[in-house]
DNA sequence: ACGACAACGCATTGCC
DNA sequence: GGCAATGCGA
DNA sequence: GTCGT
């Protein structure tokens, strides 16, 4: 039962014991969204039927929303995601306590095998398969066939016990005191934010999402070095140009309601241009005196463009955040590493369990949005982009735009909080605490 | 009866 | 080597 | 599996 909580928290990521986040321990439908979400599970696991999977999920999701018991089929029905045949299965559980099928799921041996295999960070459905055609069905099996595993993978069956383990709200704050320590020491400042349901006011975490954007002058000191070795001015100077309105949209931005821009201060040690450093592509350098070693690359094509020379930055800015972290402690393994997203593991004595640990990089214009978008809740996401729609905007985890007439979006609107996102749409502002939907 | 069910970043594998 | 497809996660 | 067309 542990299990299947896991694979149901997995998916919604979210918390439990709060608000009314799906699934609460206190909800009258507690026992029928187990069975969902058990269902959920094996269509994902050993079917492998992701709608399915979906359906049930979502299914379970709106019963956990439903304020009352369910006394029969009829009164099922009657939510949202659940029809005739999972009505039926509800009708079931009632009168005789179980369900036939999944006594069945349940004796399987090829389903046990398969569902326990996914526990393991990055061992999916097919890998599951794979592994369980190898010849082995269970996590201690597996810990003697690394072999066959990915670097992910091996990670995730390195700490598959603390994966499952909720976070306590406490501890993700130690987590982003100690990453905000960290990363004050670096000479790129950056703004940053904790995401999930940590935002939401959640009591516990599955993970820590960690949102950062950094300061245009960086952006716009880089813009002007290519600039200057560029052949092609045009493009750059447009860029340039772009790039300074847009930080000064963002100084002048009113109040936000986290101070996010006001913690971000621009030392003259910033500013300074440092006409000796040195810019590399590989090697973060290790060197503590270096801590800024993230880098632009002076050696690009000269027909370098904003997006390519911020796609290099980016790379290297994120690089030298997570090495960073590493210097000091905080991250202990690596999933994945890109331009834009780190997947890895951190820990912060003296507590024992390593933690999942995700970090965005964001375009300072995609701030706003991107907290917005990853603090979820999915449901909340789902409802607000539905009525951006019937405003006449289309709304993703990077912007808002306007929908034309014709149904190709426009242009991007300038967002210097979450706040103006709502108002764009007409929607009352929400606190992170009340979009647990 | 029948198609949609979100879209995407990153790692790995498959293919040329 | 390069690019597309696949798996996975969230 | 559910929903909308």
């Amino acid at each position: 039962h542990v299990l299947l909580n896991f694979a149901y928290y997995k998916m919604s990521s979210s918390d439990s014991g709060h608000r009314k986040g799906p699934s609460a321990k206190d909800n009258p439908n507690y026992d029928l969204c187990e069975f969902l979400m058990e269902l959920s599970a094996y269509e994902r696991n050993v079917t492998r039927n992701t709608f399915k999977s979906n359906a049930y999920r979502s299914a379970a999701s709106s019963l956990a929303a439903y304020p009352t018991r369910v006394t029969g089929a009829k009164e099922a029905s009657s939510i949202k995601g659940i029809g005739k045949r999972i009505s039926e299965k509800i009708e079931e559980f009632l009168s005789t306590g179980k369900l036939k099928k999944l006594e069945k799921i349940r004796t399987d041996d090829t389903s046990t095998a398969l569902t326990e295999l996914t526990r393991v960070s990055g061992v999916g459905p097919a890998k599951a398969r794979q592994l369980y055609d190898a010849g082995i069905t269970n996590i201690m099996e597996l810990k003697k066939r690394t072999e066959l595993l990915t670097h992910h993978q091996l990670i995730g069956l390195k700490y598959v016990e603390d994966f499952e383990k909720k976070i306590p709200r406490a501890e993700v704050q130690t987590i982003e005191r100690a990453i905000r320590g960290s990363l004050s020491n670096m000479k790129q400042q950056y703004n940053m934010t904790v995401c999930g349901s940590y935002r939401r006011g959640s009591e516990r975490s599955g993970d820590v999402d960690v949102l950062l954007t950094y300061d245009n002058v960086e952006v716009e000191r880089k813009t002007v070095k290519l600039e200057e070795s560029s052949s092609s001015l045009t493009k750059e100077t447009n860029a340039k140009n772009e790039v300074a309105k847009k930080r000064k949209d963002i100084s002048d931005g009113s109040s936000d309601e986290e101070n996010h821009n006001k913690d971000n201060i621009n030392t003259k040690k910033n500013r300074k241009l440092k006409a000796d450093q040195k810019y590399t592509t590989s090697s973060p350098s290790g060197s503590s005196s270096d801590n800024k070693s993230y880098a632009t690359n002076e050696s690009s094509s000269p027909s370098a463009n904003k997006e390519s020379a911020s796609k290099t930055n980016h790379r290297a800015m994120l690089q030298s955040v997570v090495h960073q972290l590493q210097k000091d402690n905080i991250v202990t393994d690596q999933l994945s590493l890109g331009d834009t997203k780190f997947m890895g593991v951190c820990r912060v004595p003296p507590e024992e369990c390593y933690r999942r640990l995700d970090i965005r990089l964001l375009a300072p214009e995609h701030y706003y949005c991107g907290i917005l978008y990853f603090t979820g809740s999915d449901l909340f996401n789902k409802d607000m982009r539905t009525q951006a729609l019937a405003a006449g905007f289309t709304l993703n985890e990077y912007n808002i735009r306007p929908m034309g007439s014709t149904g190709v979006p426009g242009e991007p609107l300038h967002v210097n909080s979450e706040l103006e996102v709502f108002d764009y749409i007409g929607m009352k502002y929400k606190q992170p605490s009340e979009r647990n939907m």
